[in-house]
Formats: C-alpha cells, sequence, structure tokens
DNA sequence: TTAACATACATACAGAATGTATGTAAAGTG
DNA sequence: CACTTTACATACATTCTGTATGTATGTTAA
C-alpha cells in the first residue's frame, strides 16, 4: 500500500481537521491544546505545523469545512420551490434547522469572529454559507417582491438574527418547540419588508 | 495623604479596569498580556490577581462596565416618548448608534461570548444592557400592540439582528449612510409585528 | 493602646502551551 | 541516477497564566 505525497498530504489535513473540529467545538478554541489534537490525530506537531503554520490556521480550516457543510444544506433546501418568497423563507429555516443540529455552533458562531476576527470571519461567512441570502434578496428586490430597502444592510440584520437563533434555540430545552416559534418570528419579521 | 483600605481598593480596580479596557479592546483578549496591563496600571500581578481572581475575571468586569454605560443611554433615549411603539424603535436605534460609536464593539460583541462562554455572557447581556428590550416587549404585547408571538424569540431575534448591525455598520466606511438604512431596515423589520 | 487579624499588594517561580529551527527519510523530477 | 522538494519528527526557545509565599499597612476588639 503505497501513498503519494498527495494522498498523504490530504490524508493527514483531513485527519487533523477531524480531530480537531471535534476538540474545538466540545473544549472551545482556547482550552483545545495542540499536543492532543495531534496526538489523538496520531502525528506530531511538525505535521501540523507543516500544513497549516499556525492554531489559528488549523482553526480556520476547521471553520470553513463546517460552513460549507451548513450552506450546502441550506442551498438544496431552499431550491425546493420556485416561489423567491417561498425560497428566502425555506432557505433561512433550513438554516436554522441545520445549524442547531449540527453541534458545531461554537466553531461557527461564537469561537469563529473572536479567533480569526469579525471581518475575516464575515468573509467566509458570505463566501460560504451566506451567499445565497444576498443573492436571494437582491434578486427579490429586482422582481420587485421586497420594498425598497438596503439589501446590504437587511442582510446583516437577518444573517445576525438567525445566528443569535441558532444560540438560543441550542440553550432551551424543548429545540423542537422553540424552532416553531423562532419559524413564526423570522415568517412575520420578513413579512415586513414584503412590498405592498 | 493617608488612603483607606476601601478607597486604595477601589482605585486600583477602576485603574485596572480601564487600563485592561483600552488593551482588550484594541489587541483583543487573547493578545493583551497580563504583564502588559499591570505594568501600564503602576500595580503587579498580585494586586490583578487579588481583586479579579483571573485574566477571565477581569474581562467580565470589563464587559461589565461596558454594558452598563451603553444600558444607560438606551434607557434615557427610550424614555423620551410615551408611545409604546415609538420607545421600542428609538430604543434599538439608540442601542446601534450608541454601540457604534463605542470603540469596545470587540469586547462587548466579538470577544465577550467566546471568553465567557454564551451562556454567561447572555445573561450579563440581558441584565445591563437588553433587559428593558424583553419588557418593553412584554409590554406591548400585553396591551395588543404586537401579533401573537413568542417574546423569548423575538427578542433573541431583534438583539442579534442588532448585534450584527453594530459590526456591519462599523466596517462600512460611510457611518452615517449605513446606520440610515439599518434604521430603516429595523423600522420596516418592526412592522411585520405590529398587530393589524 | 496594643495585640491580633485582615487586606492589599509585591515577588519569585512553576507549569503549560505555542511556535521555530533543524534534521531526516521518502517521493518526485530532470 | 543525482538532486530537489515534500512531509513530516524532535528538541528547544519563548511567552504567558496562575500560584505560593512574603510583607507592610490598615482595621478591630479587648
Amino acid at each position: 500500500m503505497k501513498m503519494s505525497k498527495a494522498e498523504q498530504k490530504q490524508q493527514t489535513m483531513q485527519k487533523l481537521i477531524e480531530v480537531a473540529r471535534e476538540m474545538f467545538s466540545k473544549q472551545g478554541y482556547a482550552d483545545a491544546a495542540m499536543e492532543d489534537i495531534v496526538k489523538q490525530a496520531g502525528v506530531t506537531r511538525g505535521a501540523l505545523y507543516h500544513h497549516f503554520g499556525s492554531k489559528e490556521g488549523l482553526f480556520q480550516a476547521v471553520l470553513a469545512s463546517v460552513q460549507k457543510e451548513i450552506g450546502d444544506r441550506v442551498e438544496a433546501e431552499a431550491a425546493k420551490s420556485e416561489d423567491p418568497w417561498q425560497q428566502l423563507i425555506l432557505g433561512c429555516l433550513a438554516f436554522v434547522s441545520s445549524a442547531v443540529e449540527h453541534h458545531n455552533k461554537r466553531i461557527l458562531l461564537i469561537d469563529g469572529p473572536s479567533v480569526i476576527g469579525w471581518e475575516t470571519w464575515r468573509r467566509m461567512d458570505e463566501e460560504n454559507s451566506m451567499r445565497h441570502l444576498r443573492e436571494q434578496l437582491l434578486t427579490m428586490q429586482e422582481q420587485g417582491y421586497l420594498r425598497p430597502v438596503s439589501i446590504d444592510a437587511l442582510t446583516h440584520l437577518l444573517s445576525g438574527a438567525m445566528n443569535e437563533a441558532v444560540l438560543w434555540i441550542s440553550e432551551t430545552p424543548d429545540h423542537e418547540k422553540s424552532l416553531k416559534e423562532i419559524s413564526t418570528a423570522i415568517t412575520l419579521l420578513l413579512e415586513g419588508f414584503r412590498a405592498k
């Protein structure tokens, strides 16, 4: 079983990301020691620093993988309808529910902005998981579904609202109930922007 | 000029909080070294650990002071109207604009949840700066101003939206312009919850 | 008023964690 | 087949938090 350098690299990085993702989400970034990560991944500090350069670099890789997973689910869910308004609502709810299910909220929403800085975090968020939201809103405004309003402002308001919703739901004892409450509230919230 | 223990304590703590607030907001929590903080405050590590117990303890004290400042401004602003609906809008805008002005967003919104944990951060936020939002919404619902909706859910949605708005505005080149856009958007957003 | 005590620090040190410099074996390349 | 690059391992330097201990000064009660 000979391995090419490329395969080896891919495999080592993947393993490190997996292990790090687990530890970052359970202990938080600050309390996860590189020493433990490499030990559990079966390599040494050398491998980690060779591929990721720093602890922050590793975190960024982990964050990207989490964002991508959620982004894919949102996209798939939104595509289930033809009506733009319905697509928007479906996408929002898909984001909230899939982010809640995923036990990586800490990486995605809590440590993310703090560790890599808000600007970088925002850029990554937009590229991976929030891209469609902005596009969807832009399209809807062009087609006259929305009242006149700054799309950038609206995008951030919605994004912030949903992120906080995810964290809140995760803290409540009855996820299903609070998810329903959030769904209702988001639907009403969006109603405010519907062109009359 | 003899100083009582109580005075001395008060003075040292205040000075440490001031210095720490400066460094936390400029360099971020992780990159602010206790050594530098105590040096700049003119005391030693002993004093810091005596009063605050840990770096996290110091941060929590700093966060509380920032939250209190903003909370006071929000309260004052909201009290300028008699109409509940107007009060709500005034309070929201006061929060956003005063948090934007304040150059401690990093402490308040970015490092806060990460350093002391989201649950603790939320509790502090509710006690200091977001308390009135929830109360205001509750009152308004009782008086029939709002559609039937979970107040908890709504509170978190609004809070999250505004926090994100603050960060976004801070990043834009023209604060005044983006603040206006956010104001419009928030007003529309709230409109969705108005009882018909 | 003075002995006993508590408080507010200072100092030195221990422990842990990140990052870096250097070495090495294997794969890739001309 | 020489030689270069890559993917690591290992040892070490640095830095930072937290703790243990010492001390001077203010406070309190007999």
